[in-house]
DNA sequence: GTCTATACGAAGATAGAC
DNA sequence: GTCTATCTTCGTATAGAC
């Protein structure tokens, strides 16, 4: 066979996708063989609990570029609005501006929630303690900052949400546009 | 058969149950059949068109309520800070304080949600142009308006997709608690 | 209007050859 | 590590009796 054979993490890239697009019970066996130009004893044999497995894959494949580019920039040594400033940036490509279904909304849907619910969680916990370390060190009221934190993850998955039934990505990237600005209202800066 | 039968909107109303908890996919015709306690057939003879039917009609038997509790209390003749309030007090009840799923954000995912989106973003337009009216009343500029009329369908899609996952309805209710000053931030109150 | 029975394909999953 | 073949269960859907 000259078929180019994908990396792991290049296959889990195309689950990931499809576990996107369809949700946990969309996300079929033929759709996920033939995203990944896998047979299902292919599938199998990398994931062997079968399509939990793929779905936690998804997760954990999703969670390295997660914390690279939407959690880590907000703990640098960088001063504090410029990392609020990568922090949106980030976000905007996680994204894709806007045109990405979020594998927290999707997985938290159905059946088999309780199994992810644990690890969605925690990415949403992640963000939130975050963005209340930064705002924080900015010198807002703790009970501000939690709340404007909180806001901000309500912000993203909301405006993701409408994006999708509106069929155009104008509400997530409204939302981009103006987070900085509503995160750092009422900071002093002090340059 | 001493079996008290369902009338016809008790019969969606536990479909839409269904289609909410477990989305276009995982709503399984078994399920619908248990939660109605109908068998297929009979589920075939309220709904010929199968699956497709039921959700189409679920989507319909939501929207009596939610344009009478949702969008008419926009538009009635009351005086438009107390619209506000009733919005926001009717919002909290249709979602049950926010431990309902969203429709528009299940039926959104998936292969047939292109069947189902043009329903959907009219039930968004249609709280989009509710909330413009008032603003707008209220002596809002129109942009301005606009954007908070978009930033509270975020809110509401956002807060419950976080409430879900962190499973306890906080992030909602304190989305519908700010909701009222949110929106009238900067209107005069000109008794 | 609801039931039983049934069709038929797709679902998830496994065995074993290569 | 991928394939073919197969299994079982579940999926949607229909026919026809009551």
């Amino acid at each position: 066979m000259t078929t180019i054979s994908l990396s792991r993490s290049q296959i889990i890239d195309r689950i990931l996708t499809v576990f996107r697009q369809h949700g946990y019970e969309g996300a079929s066996l033929s759709r996920l063989s033939e995203a990944t130009g896998l047979g299902r004893s292919s599938l199998y044999h990398h994931f062997p609990k079968g399509k939990e497995d793929m779905a936690s894959a998804a997760l954990k494949g999703a969670e390295q570029i997660f914390i690279e580019q939407i959690v880590n920039v907000l703990h640098t040594d960088a001063p504090a609005l410029e990392r609020v400033h990568e922090f949106t940036r980030n976000l905007s490509a996680f994204y894709q501006e806007g045109f990405k279904t979020c594998l927290i909304d999707v997985l938290s849907i159905g059946e088999t929630a309780p199994v992810f619910q644990p690890f969605l969680r925690q990415r949403i916990e992640m963000i939130q303690e975050g963005l209340f370390k930064v705002l924080t060190e900015l010198g807002l009221d703790p009970e501000i900052a939690r709340r404007r934190a909180e806001n901000t993850m309500v912000g993203i998955q909301g405006s993701l949400v409408v994006s999708r039934v509106m069929g155009n990505n104008g509400p997530f990237m409204r939302m981009i546009e103006q987070l900085p600005e509503t995160l750092l209202q009422g900071v002093e800066v002090t340059a």
